[in-house]
DNA sequence: CTTTTATCGTTAGCCACCTAACTATCCGCC
DNA sequence: GGCGGATAGTTAGGTGGCTAACGATAAAAG
């Protein structure tokens, strides 16, 4: 589960000693890098426990979101059934693994697959009643841990740290569209 | 792996609706939580990319590194062997999860098993010639890939990024320790 | 209409994480 | 000295991620 497998970062001084025998070090950079991976965890951690309390993981709760769909799609009515793939495109992970969660949460009784009308090779996942029924219970709560993790960080730090953060992920998402043959120098030395 | 089963973040917009039917979402909290994890995801997606080029994950990357012990151990000398239980202790996983890597580093040669001299319970993990060659092989890049992540940002965004990661790290950290039977309200709602 | 190509969901097998139980060893106490 | 409890590492079994390959179906090409 840990994205970083290291439990306390080192100090600042640390990483300075260490970028004068490594030059490519940057300390400020690495420091912030793992700051980030760090926390991350930790955030995931403490909504994860939530979850467990509830036999649901965060994939599972990453599914069952995607149904209830509140928003993401869009179009004004919010709950509607959707394929493996779609289910697989909006939650990021292989449509393998989504056959794995689904059949966990279908013999749970939470959602359920169903033929779809037009296309036979296609499934239609849903959520069931009971599927729905568990969803209103856990999220106020999750929403509830959510505000309590940030009830620290001021409206303005939090658009700060929203912008920071984006620019990392910009700057990340760079990296996956870069050349298969990578040109000469640096983007991420692929 | 993906913390978040989630790749398109919500706009906020859709945020602020979903808050009026659900009281106890924070928009603005909801969004800087979606994006942390969003975000150390792809970070973490970025490096592991590189890593994987040399048969390597994160885990067995964090074992190298905590064998290699620059700074963290402190004392003067870098390199010492550890105990399956130490190693464990500074990545942050379990013993049986290093039993594992060990294993796996083990077979690629990367680390050796030797009996601990003082205890016969112990083992004694250390880094091989190879290992070693290997760590000064990738790490450059590595480095490199941080600072390559983190370079649109300024020094002083650095520093308010690392302060806001680290007061959310604290917060999450005080879910942790919070007792056992929870008191009346909030913190986590265990 | 037939053949190819693309796409669907699933399967099989790998990896790294977890918890719980186990064996071996050490240590404190009588 | 011997015995009970703590601690070491490992094992067993479960989960959720991945890739690669598959059979079924649909859509495009001929």
């Amino acid at each position: 589960m840990p994205l970083l497998m290291l439990k306390d970062l080192p100090r600042y001084e640390c990483l300075l000693e260490a970028s004068r025998e490594f030059p490519d070090l940057d300390p400020s950079a690495t420091e912030v890098f793992l700051h980030l991976l760090r926390s991350g965890d930790e955030a995931f951690r403490v909504v994860e426990t939530h979850l467990a309390q509830h036999e649901i993981t965060q994939g599972r709760f990453g599914v069952l979101m995607a149904l209830w769909g509140n928003c993401q799609g869009g179009d004004g009515k919010t709950e509607v059934p959707l394929t493996p793939a779609e289910l697989a495109d909006r939650t990021g992970v292989t449509r393998a693994t989504i056959t794995g969660l689904v059949d966990t949460l279908e013999r749970a009784n939470l959602v359920s697959r169903t033929p779809h009308p037009d296309d036979r090779r296609m499934m239609s996942v849903g959520l069931t009643k009971r599927g729905r029924k568990l969803l209103v219970q856990i999220m106020p709560a999750h929403f509830r841990q959510m505000a309590w993790l940030m009830e620290t960080l001021s409206e303005s730090e939090r658009r700060t740290f929203v912008r920071l953060l984006t620019k990392v992920l910009r700057r990340a998402a760079e990296d996956t569209v870069s050349s298969p043959a990578a040109p000469p120098a640096l983007p991420g030395a692929r």
